[in-house]
DNA sequence: GATGAATGAGTGTTCATTCAT
DNA sequence: TATGAATGAACACTCATTCAT
């Protein structure tokens, strides 16, 4: 990895811990290994390298987005909780990168207008919009009466929204804290596929 | 209001606004009207202005649980979701002390273990713990089927969380955002209460 | 003298020698015998310490202005180049603080056009009015022919600014070039004197 | 233009702007397109670029001098104020190189000893040389009356030399700063040759 | 109760320069 | 010829804190 990775990759580690503001980037460099003027060469100043990262996860979780649609598309596999597990939890919650930088945004919203319209899209709106539009989707497919959807996706959404506050931006991201998630988020998702009649998935 | 009440709450609105290592003792003294010498009077450290707000938060907070558990206790009124209104809403999530003390812990719980567990304390275990027994007394009451009781008292907890998190703590508290939770709260508690075949409460 | 005082003398000889951007708060402060950080309890930062010296100076300039038009206006006394002496040269030219003021307005005014102005002021606009009127006031009392008044005043105007750039600003302020500046003067001086008919003045 | 040539080129346009320590080579080398480490391949360092210019100024003004000097010698046109409009003017006080260094010497003088010598040798010494002698041989030629010529060309030295720091080593160099210092100058050489029962020379 | 004056440690940033490529 | 990458030293400035008054 190159410098300028790794500097990018450390600074998210520092500020998703303790806030852009309080990592300096004397910190920065400690890690990294390089002396503070180095991080010139690489980045405008220190704001230059917070913005890079809110470009890079933008960029990311856009790909994520235009793969999750594709094969949403496709309709070759319908649409199943299983999803959810792969998409949204494994590669977009769990993932290291993307959880640094929703602490990052929950952290900086405060004090950062753009920050915080990020932080606005990409933990409530846009997933609000794609979860409610999966049980859309169970509807048409017959999986849930017509309807129940817009209740039972909203419902849905509210319970991860707060497993994921509860669990996943609560100090570090532990294995513990990902289980807790999990469990908990699976032992509601059951709740739904009882009351569906269908089988259990663990 | 004297001078160490004035230094208390300003710093809590800054520390609110931009976290408490952004915000400097200069910051505060000049709001204040007062000299940084001045600060250290009234105050050991920096750090103890902090702590202080932590504790009068505590205390007061404790204070409105006593108040509530008591009024549940006595029985006289039966539970509501009235009562949501005005303990849990207007008295806690609204009340401008204890929505910045919120925003504060939100901010600083990533680096700071003391204020992490004051943060999943208050946010989470002790507004889980009254609104699930609320319903279980709704329950005993004979409002809701014993045995809808947990679920969907974990439920409403979820979503009203998830509301909390969208609304109140994100970016400035404006009287839109305040409405914007209480609109949502509300439809979604009539949904609850129509299921029940109760009235509506706007 | 108190902190701030040796501050701006220190900066001033530091300027005058070295222009504003050359000289750091680290040389003043090696130099005053404080810690950099004290500087800001005295001054909001660097460019503040110009500022206030550019103040005192035209505060000062001023002062002896309104004295020396005082004095020509009463009358008492006709005047003469013996005035010159005493107002312009001792008190303004040789003054270590004017002197050094206009060696720093001399570096800087090619970048900063506020000073660019008071250069221009202060040296040619108003030497050349106070000088050319001196010599129309010699007119008035007769010593000098009405016709012959504006064109001595120029041409004793443009003598001593060039004697002012050649000895007073260049290089540092030694007692050689104040007594070369000094003996030009007087020799122009003298010369002039002789075409009048009047009596040498040394 | 080749590198090494745009490097002094820009370099001079700056140093005369801001003086030499507030321009970096960053701000050179951003001008000319090229990347820092390339300035030391053309030059041992930011103070070789100096010498380079100071060395070149040194020649060009020699070469200036030599033709001059040949000029007046074979005698072959007579001296006359049009010869200070061609040499001394158009290619020495309003060149654009000269001018820049001129103003280089200017700001950096206080704290160069070498400069200091040069900005002495350049501004005052030569030009005094130059037409004191023009003066001379003016009376020579018996225009003038011998009494008078070394008076005389102190005179017009003084004039000159003031309305070359009033008007040309002030501020940035303009077509109004220009036109200024020529208007002036001309006046002022009109009155002499009034004097002299010439013709006008406009 | 409050402040004037000071300070050591640290902040982000710029600088001229080096050197392998 | 030119540059990508790095660096030590310096820069202006801010910080929380101290202490005598």
């Amino acid at each position: 990895m190159d410098t300028r990775e790794r500097i990018m990759d450390t600074a998210l580690t520092l500020f998703a811990d303790s806030g852009y503001e309080a990592v300096s980037i004397r910190d920065v460099c400690r890690e990294v290994g390089i002396k503070e003027s180095s991080v010139y060469y690489h980045f405008k100043n220190k704001r230059d390298i917070l913005d890079s990262l809110l470009n890079r996860f933008e960029d990311h979780v856009n790909a994520l987005l235009a793969v999750f649609r594709s094969a949403s598309m496709t309709g070759e596999t319908p649409p199943s909780f299983d999803w959810m597990d792969t998409y949204f939890f494994d590669q977009y919650l769990f993932d290291p990168f993307c959880n640094k930088l929703m602490r990052l945004m929950m952290i900086e919203q405060f004090h950062d207008e753009q920050i915080r319209e990020a932080y606005e899209r990409w933990l409530f709106t846009e997933p609000y919009r794609i979860e409610t539009s999966a049980f859309l989707m169970l509807a048409k497919v017959g999986v849930i009466p017509e309807a129940d959807a817009a209740q039972m996706g909203r419902n849905y959404y509210a319970n991860i929204t707060m497993l994921i506050f509860r669990h996943l931006l609560n100090g570090a991201l532990t294995e513990e804290r990902k289980d807790a998630f999990r469990t908990e988020a699976h032992a509601y998702i059951n709740t739904i596929i009882k009351q569906l009649g269908g089988k259990e998935n663990v």
